[in-house]
DNA sequence: CTGTTAGCGCATTCAA
DNA sequence: TTGAATGCGCTAACAG
């Protein structure tokens, strides 16, 4: 069996002292004379002893840790986002738990109770709830809840009339660059491919495209606006549409970079070669976009940036500080070969 | 300000009870009369009050947390596994601390403490140290210290010496029918490309390798054998190397999707067609891989298999139960399209 | 069926 | 500089 759990009590009988010796020495906070020191660091040192956090986190009122709740931990989007965030809280202290509520609004639910339960000092909500664009009252009402008893801050998302704050890139500013980019490449037929239709990311994304489309005077061509989802499947669906309407645009930009690499491959079975006969753009350079054949241009989203940023407000606001209502992180165009 | 949190106490001074009184009908462990339950559940309802698993933590000796030490959720092989085990452990009551130690041992150690200190039930250890060949033997000692404390279990890696159970999935019987397949296409000059020399999924795979090819009686060519590593890039580091030999194989397996992406690529800079001139084999099957021209033929580990048996083991050396100490889980082979 | 008490492991008063 | 006592929030005896 397991070794007892040895406590503070075990160390300081065999050093002599009281448990409060033992613990200010673990925690520092008053001075110890030297030679107690030395013995209990000692004796604290051959049983290996490390504090209970939990105990400590009952009497601190504090539990450093974070909760991240996330549809699936297996897009590479959030799995960035969450590796440059969890990064980051460690460097402050704190522990990260990952929630993966397979964008289920159940899920989501539960796991909002699981951290309050847990006592996480903060919680970072991405996508999901946050991305639809008409949520049902409930789930705002919950969340609502929630940040009366624990800071949340919200990633690329936002819910109505929710006070809480928002950190998230400029996909809108991201498809203006795609769009700039395009005209100065000469073209002028441009569609738009993929996304699903009442989440945030995709009506975000074609409203700014219809927006600079317009801006420039620009055909705005409903016909190559065709909307599914974000996954490759999505991308190759897509361009079976497109390719049943009287005319081929000859550049289109995609709601990201797997719809783009769907796109690209579906192009290829019917004869059209990128960049040459059409151009294809994508949103988030995932890792694999740089190699994905002819090498995918895109947009990427500052992931560090966005991730540290988060938690820096997250932090702030359980330090009890004021906050910024939105934060917005810059994206960046990034050439490839995918638009001629 | 935040609400001050309301406790058992809150509760039952309002509903005119006794705290254990409160207890009980969170806990269901007692019988309450009809009456009084109601009551308290309206209480209980009326605050939103959640129990703070935190204190029941200490109290039983359970946190119902367990921890998963890896080195990148980016990478798919890694979040796809964290992705099963999570849901898995979920359904059991436990929640989940991902810690991404980028692969670096002191990471790696720091947080093996502080998983330690947050007295999770178990942890769940995936690549970093487990994955050398000849690890130091500070990093083993480390673990031993460790599991005397908490039980883990390794996932596709071991430790020499180490008393923990280990789950991995048959990546040796992988590449055998990898080779197999190939043969029974008729080839005879076959390659085995990228891996990082030291790391055992290649060193291990290179032995099946060879085990294989000299068991049919075909040659073994030390030429075509380029480690490098596991990434993209690697995979076009090595079809350089590979070109640069006197002859070619006509089938190359690759240590992962990865490197099979790379060198499908940069196979085809050098005009050679995939899998008209040469034959492609990956490892892992990753969401892209089906969808990357020409669609790799590949191998697939049972994540949803090798996520669950490695929690399973977990809980059952939590629950003070006998466990194998080895669990294989077999893979299986996808037939795509980049071998002919 | 319900209240009282004690203790999980720790840090912080307050005295000495 | 150190020790004794207290309480963080909860549940499990043990009485009643």
């Amino acid at each position: 069996m397991k070794n007892k759990n040895v406590t503070i009590y075990d160390i300081a009988k065999e050093a002599n002292v009281s448990p409060a010796t033992v613990s200010r020495v673990l925690t520092g906070n008053a001075r110890v004379r030297p030679e107690t020191m030395k013995k209990i660091v000692a004796i604290i040192e051959k049983h290996q002893f490390r504090p209970n956090e939990l105990a400590r986190s009952l009497l601190y009122k504090k539990s450093k840790m974070l909760g991240f709740i996330l549809p699936d931990i297996t897009s590479p989007f959030f799995s960035t986002l969450v590796l440059k965030s969890e990064s980051y809280a460690l460097k402050n202290g704190y522990s990260s738990f990952v929630c993966n509520s397979m964008n289920s609004r159940e899920m989501e639910s539960k796991y909002l109770q699981t951290l309050l339960e847990k006592q996480v000092d903060g919680i970072v909500f991405l996508g999901g709830r946050i991305n639809n664009v008409a949520p049902p009252k409930e789930q705002i009402e919950e969340l609502k809840q929630v940040i009366k008893r624990v800071p949340v801050v919200l990633v690329n998302g936002s819910l109505p009339d929710l006070d809480a704050p928002i950190i998230r890139s400029d996909e809108g500013d991201g498809v203006k660059q795609l769009v700039q980019l395009a005209i100065q490449k000469g073209h002028t037929k441009i569609g738009f491919l993929g996304g699903t239709i009442g989440v945030t990311s995709y009506e975000l994304k074609l409203a700014a495209f219809e927006e600079e489309m317009k801006k420039v005077g620009l055909p705005f061509n409903k016909e190559w606006i065709i909307p599914d989802s974000f996954s490759i499947a999505s991308g190759e669906i897509v361009i079976e549409k497109l390719i049943q309407t009287k005319e081929m645009p000859t550049a289109i930009l995609c709601a990201n970079d797997y719809v783009a690499m769907g796109a690209i491959n579906q192009l290829q079975k019917h004869g059209y070669e990128v960049p040459t006969d059409i151009s294809v753009l994508g949103f988030d350079d995932m890792y694999i976009s740089q190699y994905f054949p002819p090498g995918i241009t895109t947009i990427s989203q500052n992931y560090e940036r966005l991730g540290q940023t988060a938690i820096e407000v997250l932090l702030n606001m359980i330090e009890g500080k004021e906050v910024e209502r939105e934060t917005i992180i810059p994206t960046t165009l990034i050439h490839r070969h995918s638009c001629l």
